[in-house]
RNA sequence: GCCGAAGUGGCGGAACUGGCAGACGCACAGGACUUAAAAUCCUGCGGCCCAUAAAGCCGUACCGGUUCGAUCCCGGUCUUCGGCACCA
């Protein structure tokens, strides 16, 4: 029977009846824990981009199964989330609805793509017997100090009508609605990611990841080394401290900025100067997210009225406070040293502020101001002719002594703002009591569930404030009326643990069994999108680690091996999006040439970490080959295997295109490099024709390279693969077959093309029996006619010879 | 502005650790089979030079360097993409 997605169905019945896929629990020695980022449900049918995480992951799945691996291969679903909430306030259809019916669509149709998915073990994020582990870790968290609540400046997306974090802020915008954000003024409830801060950089290293992902996150993380710094108040009513990466330039301090939010500001600003501070302050907090980063913007500023004394030279220095210092970052005070600062040199330049040298150039640096290199100090009494990397350690020790400075090290990471607005997530499990203030949800007492009646006004307001039923509650710890956290959980918070519940989905007694998790984890492959680097992956990472120190767990790190597949672009190379109205769907592709082709198209046709912009002149291609293969294992089918014949040079050149394949396909696919597993996989099916047309003395090694490249293939036409297989009369599974071995006798060959050069320039190939060390390579090429011709009247200086590669005479 | 990655035929893309650049395909051209077409099979296919071929020369964004030899290493330039962006 031709290939066509009558055998897709075929054989995934098959496989279903057979359980051919279950994970086997008591060989968990071997386990190879495989898992692809899962997906939010949307309702549309699987996209060009599930296809090819979700297709090609799991082909190397399939290829590790083969070589012997327990290969533990689940999949879920993402499932809470905004747009399910925006399509019931368009539509009136409830999110949980919607969600569950696309989540069946989206089974269904994965399991039409005929990956290797053990799906006892799902897991869905929206389901209560997932979120009441996510509510545990959430007062797991709280009960050793690292989920707390704070009033602070927060992004707020009007759109969205949510707060944000941090990381989920771009360029000052959205990171789904693309609308501004702006700041509010809400108390929020936060992770403590910064207390593994220096921890998560320091992983890093080790990690099997993409550089450019590990990067990614060490400059999220941006760790920054300096010190802090205590400037009293001139009136001596009052003192802060500064951090400063440059304490070298402490004599150059002019004056000092705080961040207008600075809780100090009220208390200094002098009366004359409290009305212009006032309206500065209410500008700077109605500025959006975009305004504020705005490089280009002239900076802007007004004097306290107050005053400080640097602490080196007894300076008495003007306080201002200036919206280009972050309040967030440090202690929100910063020492201007106008000199040697771009930022400070602006500002005083603008306010007539005094600029004061205190670094030289070395020797010949042009070290016009601001000069913000390191260099020699200068007007800084006994520190005055030192370098700066040494007058940063000794201007802090001196001040160390006197308490009055300390190394330090900050962070660009912000603790993880973890409320939403929002009605589809899990709910916040504390109850707010006016007596006892914010009380855990008892443990016993989880999950708190998601009310189903709740009304979606966008308003600001959380729905489920709106709902009485649900907001109303008794305080567990005295007894009286007392109201629920309004909020939810951002989605990034299930998904930070969703791998942990995977090996033990079905644990009603706890989130996991430490145990036994500790056996299945950490995730051997983790394959998804590089968008995720500085939010999911960095979430992932700082909740193992949290879990491990409360005892839950014992790794480091959850993903030791992490690849991003590329994005497949629209044709036009754009992003592919509804509005552009340049999408694919892969649906007409597979009904017409059987998923199988359209999975190897994938592997083929793309660099598998590059993507690149849709084209469907290759599917042709493939269906061309899958012809190929079958007329091969037509022939090969009706063949006597026990006839063995001879064994001579053209079986020796298709056993070498064999190993040669085999070696290919097992180290490119290991390496995600699937475009020349294929590739490899064409030769030997070339190689094969070539022989057969030549005759095909050899029965029997004809009928097992065809069985080899059956096998080959099986990873990435697993449907295909298995009927064919079953046409050669191979035992059912191919997938239970050994993943063929290569045998590097054969890929010796007889005799080798050696190139001789002159100069470096090839001047002659010449087949030379493979094995001869350097001496004797040298020999044949010296006695090579063309060669002999060439070196005529020249002077040989000297030869190179590369065993089974070159030789190269260098002459005059 | 700072940091990082990439740039290879008409196209998708290969090339282990510095050793034959362009594997495998697509497209194109020619041929075989066919009444014809489709399908299939075979051959060619970086550029220049050339009637053609041989031979030769050029060629991995650009300029230069190291080396017997550079797509690969080093310095500089350009372009594209990604990250960060008043983080003191």
């Amino acid at each position: 029977m031709a290939y066509s997605t009558k055998i897709d169905e075929k054989w995934q019945k098959k496989w279903e009846e057979t359980g051919l896929y279950k994970f086997v629990p008591e060989d968990v020695d071997k386990k190879l824990y495989c898992l692809e980022m899962f997906s939010y449900p949307s309702g549309a049918n699987l996209h060009i981009g599930h296809w090819y995480n979700y297709g090609l992951t799991d082909s190397w799945a399939r290829m590790k199964r083969m070589q012997g691996w327990n290969v533990f291969h689940p999949q879920g679903f993402d499932a809470f989330g905004l747009p399910a909430e925006n399509y019931a306030i368009q539509t009136g259809i409830h999110p949980m609805d919607s969600t569950y019916a696309n989540i069946r669509t989206m089974e269904e149709q994965l399991r039409k793509m005929g990956a290797s998915f053990d799906w006892d073990y799902e897991v869905i994020t929206s389901d209560p017997e997932y979120y009441k582990w996510t509510q545990w870790i959430f007062l797991k968290l709280y009960e050793h100090g690292l989920a707390y609540r704070k009033k602070a400046p927060v992004n707020w997306c009007p759109s969205c009508k949510t707060v944000l974090a941090n990381e989920q802020v771009v360029d000052g915008a959205c990171e789904r609605c693309k609308n501004e954000v702006t700041k509010k003024d809400l108390t929020q409830w936060f992770f403590k990611i910064t207390e593994y801060a220096q921890e998560l950089l320091d992983c890093l290293p080790q990690l099997d990841w993409p550089e450019k992902t590990k990067k990614i996150q060490q400059n999220w993380i941006g760790r920054s080394e300096g010190a802090e710094i205590v400037f009293e108040g001139a009136d001596g009513s009052f003192s802060f401290k500064v951090f400063t990466t440059r304490a070298d330039t402490l004599y150059g301090v002019t004056y000092v900025v705080l961040a207008p939010e600075n809780e100090l500001v009220d208390r200094i600003t002098s009366a004359e100067y409290r009305s212009a501070v006032e309206q500065y302050r209410e500008h700077a907090k109605k500025q959006t997210e975009i305004e504020r980063l705005s490089t280009a913007r002239e900076k802007t500023g007004v004097f306290t009225g107050a005053y400080a004394i640097n602490p080196v030279n007894g300076d008495k220095v003007p306080i201002w406070i200036a919206d280009y210092v972050l309040a967030g970052y440090g202690t929100g005070c910063v020492m201007a040293v106008p000199a040697h600062d771009e930022r400070d040199y602006e500002f005083a330049t603008k306010y007539k502020l005094p600029i004061k040298r205190v670094i030289k150039g070395e020797e010949g640096v042009d070290d016009a101001l601001p000069f913000i290199d390191d260099g020699i100090l200068t007007d800084s009494d006994e520190f005055t002719g030192v370098s700066s990397a040494q007058a940063r350690n000794d201007i802090v020790k001196k001040l160390n002594r006197q308490g009055k400075g300390e190394r330090k090290i900050n962070y660009r990471l912000r603790d993880w703002l973890v409320s939403r607005q929002r009605y589809w997530g899990a709910p916040i499990p504390v109850i707010h009591c006016d007596e006892c203030g914010a009380v855990p949800v008892p443990e016993k007492d989880l999950p708190v569930e998601l009310p189903y009646n709740v009304e979606f006004t966008p308003d600001g307001e959380s729905p489920l404030a709106k709902c009485e039923e649900y907001i109303n509650t008794t305080c567990p710890k005295c007894g009286k009326p007392a109201k629920r956290d309004p909020d939810t959980l951002d989605t990034f918070v299930c998904s930070s643990w969703y791998f942990l519940r995977y090996p033990d989905n079905r644990n009603s007694e706890k989130a996991f069994d430490t145990k036994w998790i500790n056996k299945m984890l950490p995730v051997d492959k983790y394959v998804g999108g590089a968008e995720h680097a500085a939010m999911h992956l960095l979430y992932a990472r700082f909740f193992t680690k949290a879990l491990r120190d409360m005892g839950y767990l014992d790794f480091d790190e959850p993903f030791l091996s992490l690849v991003h597949q590329g994005t497949i672009l629209g044709p036009d190379g754009n992003r592919m999006s509804k509005s552009r109205g340049n999408t694919i769907s892969p649906d007409d592709y597979i009904s017409e040439n059987g998923s199988d082709v359209f999975r190897m198209y994938l592997a083929f046709g793309f660099a598998y970490t590059e993507g690149g912009p849709w084209s469907d002149e290759g599917i042709k291609a493939i269906a061309r080959f899958v012809g190929r293969v079958e007329r091969l294992v037509e022939t090969a089918a009706a063949l006597d295997r026990s006839v063995e014949g001879e064994y001579g040079r053209e079986e020796k050149e298709l056993d070498f295109v064999r190993n040669t394949a085999i070696k290919g396909v097992t180290e490119d696919a290991e390496r995600f490099q699937f475009n020349t597993s294929i590739a490899r996989i064409m030769e030997l099916v070339n190689a094969l024709y070539k022989y057969e047309s030549a005759g095909r003395g050899n029965n029997r090694l004809f009928v097992d390279t065809v069985m080899d490249l059956l096998k080959l293939m099986a990873p990435f036409a697993p449907h295909l693969s298995e009927e064919l297989w079953e046409e050669m009369g191979g035992p059912y599974s191919i997938f239970n077959q050994k993943w063929p071995q290569w045998n590097e006798d054969a890929l010796v060959r007889d005799e080798v093309e050696i190139v001789v050069q002159l100069n470096g320039k090839i001047r002659e190939k010449i087949m030379l029996p493979s094995g001869l060390d350097k001496a004797q390579m040298e020999e044949h090429a010296m006695q090579n006619e063309k060669v002999v011709k060439l070196l005529e009247g020249r002077t040989v200086v000297k030869v190179i010879a590369v065993p089974g590669r070159l030789v190269n005479i260098v002459v005059k």
